[in-house]
DNA sequence: GTTACTCTTGAGCGAGCCCTAAGAATCTCA
DNA sequence: TGAGATTCTTAGGGCTCGCTCAAGAGTAAC
């Protein structure tokens, strides 16, 4: 299966030089000038792999807070410690800083490439249960061929759900790894998202069959 | 739950000052002097990463073709393109050259554990005992394949059980352990819990034979 | 600046669980 | 064998836990 590129590069004469190389060691590049554009055609999907410049920081922050598991390669002109951490923290995979060797770049895309088969042992982009389908790369719910509208935070706690199904998850695991909180008083936060995901994926939300509670310990997602 | 990293790396100044930066972040770290050495400790595995120095690109390679998928950050003095080519065709996941920004090794090293955990579907921990099946991650109890319903306290319990199997537990540890009592008057909790415990597990409750009375002493939990 | 939307927090309430008490049963030792 | 100590069992009151609702803060979109 042919790999595909999204390159996102403001500057013609680089954005040639890479694609042209890209596409020579047989991956399929689509290239775009400007952040933005980017955005869209990668959440659009279909991409294996990102190398938006600098400038698309946000656009990483957003891919990421909007649930897409794409890997990202960032390029920057810019070679300050500071903006590497920041680029990995939003979510960046890795960061290469210009002038780089087109030999470095190869050698980590295929690094990456390699990397993210490991997680694609199931093939899941896409889970369903009963008549509930999850997309993750365009981050669609459907119900029964209908779209359902969840908002960021509801779709990164059933991603979390998903992905440790049959799982019982305390209400503490959760904040930690859905919420990213180290530490929070004591709070209802985790309990009202559930609720709403109940509301819009239960058929009796009263009686929930997906997501069930365990009492005393926390939630467990049955899918 | 810690994440464990081993750090080989020969130079003892350097070996201490990352090891003592990674542990005031939180990690449990382990220090090896050399690669061979490195090699020993990485294959006997229960190590979420490596930081292996360059000299290691050797036992980068014996890893991956010993078939150990743990993260491995390579740091390295030189600063050439061809030995990063060769660090991540070798294996590596990712490539630092010194000398580097303490604040960029730490984001990197999230950067990788953060990849690495998406894949970890926590292994499933079953205990099995007689026709009695205990799953720690779903927290389901099984007898002889129907389902057992125990409340909070009682998987606890059980767990407790289960975990120091073979001990006599006094009603004293098993409040302050489980119940987490630091100090209490005379209680019947514990007996009424086991009560509860030996109503749902054994065949014949009056003639207990997982969970055994001491007299005088507390309970023995032989499974 | 306004509007719409999401996220968080706290209080009220109901359900389910846990602890306690007390009598019955069992064990130990003289 | 019998007395005393220890353990078992049972049931209900009390209390923790979870759900729901609503309001306010925060944030993005226009």
């Amino acid at each position: 299966m042919e790999e595909k590129i999204l390159l996102v590069e403001d500057e013609p004469g680089l954005r040639i030089t890479i694609g042209d190389r890209l596409r020579n060691e047989g991956y399929g590049v689509e290239t775009s000038p400007d952040g933005q554009d980017g955005y869209e055609q990668a959440s659009a999907g279909g991409f294996d792999l990102m190398l938006p410049r600098k400038s698309g920081l946000d656009v990483c922050r957003d891919l990421r807070q909007n649930g897409l598991a794409v890997p990202i390669l960032m390029l920057t002109a810019r070679d300050q410690t500071v903006d590497k951490v920041l680029g990995l923290k939003l979510g960046a995979d890795d960061y290469l800083t210009k002038p780089f060797e087109m030999l470095e770049l190869l050698a980590r895309v295929e690094a990456l490439l390699r990397r993210a088969a490991v997680g694609t042992r199931s093939p899941t982009a896409i889970h369903s249960f009963g008549n509930i389908r999850v997309d993750f790369r365009s981050t669609e719910v459907f119900r029964g061929g209908d779209p359902v509208t969840l908002s960021a935070k509801e779709f990164q706690l059933l991603s979390y759900f998903i992905k440790h199904r049959g799982e019982t998850l305390s209400r503490e695991q959760l904040l930690q790894e859905v919420w990213e909180y180290s530490s929070t008083p004591y709070t209802r936060t985790v309990d009202v998202h559930v609720a709403w995901l109940r509301q819009k994926l239960e058929d009796d939300p009263r009686q929930p069959r997906w997501i069930v509670t365990v009492h005393g310990l926390g939630y467990k997602f049955t899918g």
